[in-house]
DNA sequence: GGCGTTTGTCATATC
DNA sequence: AGGATATGACAAACG
């Protein structure tokens, strides 16, 4: 997260970035929602107090714009929304956002970017908005950015019939050599030209054939883009505010026409000359994926260096992706999910014949090939960066769906002592989520049929509850397990919360092959599980966002601040907040503990105090009666010997047995005769006397 | 296999 | 009143 992360801090934002990193996640599927808040991340500040039309008919007021500092200048969101302005009666037809942008002098974005929303553009394709927005893309990715800036940038101010970035596309020039291809798909072209049509149609379609020019052209040009590319690299490890000016700079570069690459602004061009053409009358059954068809310009990875290791290595967890990921997709309309053409799965799980490096295309739908060969491309060396944990997710759903034996399949939900849903009632709940839930649910993808599944698979795949690409593997094409692995490139580098020994990374990588069923279970039964504890297995399986740790150690409100920001389904709130309820008790218990361990202990040490105490009392009470029978005997010899030198009046001895010795409160010394004396002191006398007599 | 200890968990009390 | 924490009781694991 370099590059993104200050600006890409919130819950949109890392989606997109999610996005941005993981060009093979096709499955992404950007919820409206989630659009608007990204468009209000970068919107321009022009357009606070505006009210935005949704396609679900409500209207959200833009009251607060995201402190980025280049408003306006990111407006990836914004080509999300020329749809939302369009349906809005109240708006302009260009719709004002254009306009804005326009005004604003949209700057370059990373051409990553772009690809990974373009990549979102053809993964999502609803049957609504954005369907159609990806047939302007589509017809964009075509002429204007297939073909190149210039032509784009050219054709749009002009504003004709038809997209005319793409007719006067110098662009095709510039980029032909990754544009050749058979004009198999075609964008609804309202101008109608016909040597136009052909040089969008080299940037539509595309053939083995024209792959091989396109290789041999891309390769000349490689060596040229090869510093650009590299540049666009840097930014893109930059921090944000270099890559900001680095696109700045970019920007004016390509005003002054000597850049000649994709930008965001092309698609604005193209979008705002013609956006009835663009974003109309193009659907996603109208473009013929064609193997590698990606337009070049927006996913080569020579042209616009998006080097695909690099998309996906930012250093962004994958906690995050998964669940604002899943947040999407739990987003998403279900009816609109539904409604998906399903042969854009069918792409995805087919078999790519296309295994060229270059990935050249100029449709958006062959984005599908362009990612599989990216993914295969990849060095294996790349395996050992999975997360073994998605796999044992992959291998868990994929079992769970296979219809294997539940018992082998559901031990990490159902083992012993697994009563997360039982203590809070939540287990009824979860079945009831993941009925309700069923473009998202694993349990339906199991009874489902396969399209269905396919269609889930892809679509919640990337969210943290979606069911795994190996799913969509065992249910469309069992035999082409290699896409289970390619697909599983999507999470190269991503830096995962769970950390994994390497042991574990083997038994993961094993798994691949998916050997028997005995070994698929043991494989449940490795180490690296053993390792884990029950409540780190049940979150692994519910794809729990947040690891154990963190979400028993975090504050109460840091915890709660948390589960409101991420969508999260009942299952796993219920999941989160018995992990939470466990791991604080657990500690509570094991203070507990401790508290009464020491408690005792010092209880013990009271008593060895005390039971010390007491007998240096008895010592120090037995020295005093000591002293006590000293001094008494002491008393006792000075009386007698006081008595022993008295004399009455005749110079007889006084004896002790008639007269005794009184203090008076002057401190003289008197000498009374027994009768006088007073009857409390006679006691006392008579006392000390006869202790007297018995000592001696 | 019995026994004691440790630990996790739940139910309940307490704060 | 409701949530967090403390604690008794129980069971499982382990030596």
């Amino acid at each position: 997260m370099k590059y993104l992360k200050p600006w890409w801090s919130d819950g949109g934002g890392l989606l997109h970035f999610t996005i941005l990193l993981s060009l093979a996640e096709l499955r992404l599927d950007l919820d409206l929602d989630l659009d608007l808040d990204l468009y209000l991340l970068f919107a321009p500040r022009t357009l606070l107090g505006d009210e935005l039309l949704l396609r679900n008919g409500q209207t959200r007021h833009i009251s607060a714009l995201s402190p980025f500092p280049a408003s306006g200048g990111w407006g990836r969101a914004e080509l999300l929304h020329p749809k939302c302005w369009e349906r809005d009666p109240a708006a302009p037809p260009e719709g004002r956002l254009l306009r804005e942008v326009r005004a604003l002098g949209v700057p370059f974005i990373p051409s990553t970017r772009v690809d990974a929303w373009l990549v979102h553009s053809v993964a999502a394709g609803d049957a609504d908005g954005t369907h159609a927005l990806l047939g302007a893309t589509a017809a964009s990715s075509a002429g204007g950015v297939g073909a190149g800036v210039d032509g784009v940038s050219q054709a749009a101010p002009g504003g004709g019939g038809g997209p005319r970035a793409v007719q006067s596309s110098p662009l095709a020039a510039g980029e032909e050599e990754k544009a050749p291809a058979e004009p198999t798909a075609q964008v609804s072209d309202a101008g109608g030209h016909a040597s136009e049509e052909n040089e969008v149609l080299k940037g539509v379609g595309h053939s083995p054939q024209h792959e091989e020019n396109d290789q041999r052209s891309s390769t000349q040009k490689e060596k040229s883009l090869q510093q650009k590319n590299e540049d666009e690299t840097k930014v893109a490890d930059k921090p944000a505010w270099e890559a900001e000016k680095n696109t700045e700079s970019r920007s004016e570069r390509y005003q002054n026409g000597t850049e000649a690459f994709f930008s965001l602004e092309d698609l604005f061009q193209l979008l705002s000359s013609q956006p009835e053409n663009l974003l109309e009358g193009v659907s996603l059954g109208d473009i013929t994926p064609l193997p590698g068809s990606i337009n070049d310009g927006m996913n080569s990875p020579t042209h616009y260096n998006v080097n695909f290791s690099q998309a996906v290595s930012h250093d962004v967890s994958l906690h995050e992706a998964m669940l604002l990921c899943s947040d999407n997709t739990f987003r998403r309309d279900p009816v609109a999910r539904t409604s998906q053409p399903q042969e854009q799965i069918l792409q995805l799980c087919s078999p790519t014949t296309n295994t060229e490096q270059t990935f050249p295309g100029t449709n958006l739908t062959g984005f599908l090939p362009f990612i599989d060969n990216q993914m295969r491309n990849l060095s294996q060396d790349h395996l050992y960066d999975l997360d073994i944990n998605i796999f044992d997710e992959i291998n868990l759903m994929s079992l769970a769906t296979e219809g294997f034996d539940p018992m082998e399949v559901s031990w990490l939900l159902e083992e012993p002592g697994y009563d997360s849903g039982l203590s809070l009632d939540s287990s009824n709940n979860s079945t009831s989520v993941i009925k309700s839930n069923s473009s998202h649910s694993i349990c339906e993808g199991a009874t489902g049929s396969s399209s269905d599944l396919s269609h889930h698979d892809l679509e919640g795949a990337v969210g943290g509850y979606c069911p795994e690409p190996s799913k969509l593997c065992h249910m469309n094409d069992r035999s082409d397990c290699h896409f289970h692995g390619d697909f599983a490139f999507q999470y190269v580098s991503h830096n995962h919360t769970y950390h994994l020994q390497p042991s574990a990374l083997e038994s993961t990588s094993a798994s691949f092959s998916w050997p028997g069923k005995s070994q698929k279970i043991s494989r449940y039964l490795n180490d690296t599980d053993r390792n884990l504890s029950r409540d780190e297995r049940r979150a692994k399986a519910l794809h729990i966002p947040f690891s154990v740790d963190e979400i028993i150690r975090m504050p109460v409100d840091s915890f709660n601040s948390m589960l409101s920001r991420h969508y999260l389904t009942d299952l796993q709130l219920s999941l989160i907040r018995d992990i939470r309820r466990r791991g604080k008790n657990k500690v509570a218990a094991q203070n507990c503990r401790k508290r009464k361990l020491d408690v005792i202990l010092n209880l013990e040490d009271d008593v060895c105090s005390l039971q010390a105490k007491k007998e240096t009392l008895k010592r120090e009470q037995s020295q005093c009666h000591k002293a006590i029978n000293i001094m008494k005997q002491k008393l006792h010899h000075l009386y007698r010997d006081v008595f022993s030198r008295l004399r009455d009046d005749q110079g007889r001895p006084i004896s002790p047995n008639q007269y005794a010795l009184q203090c008076t409160h002057d401190g003289s010394v008197l000498i009374v005769p027994k009768e006088l004396m007073i009857p409390g002191q006679k006691k006392e006398n008579q006392k000390g006397k006869r202790k007297n007599e018995r000592k001696n």
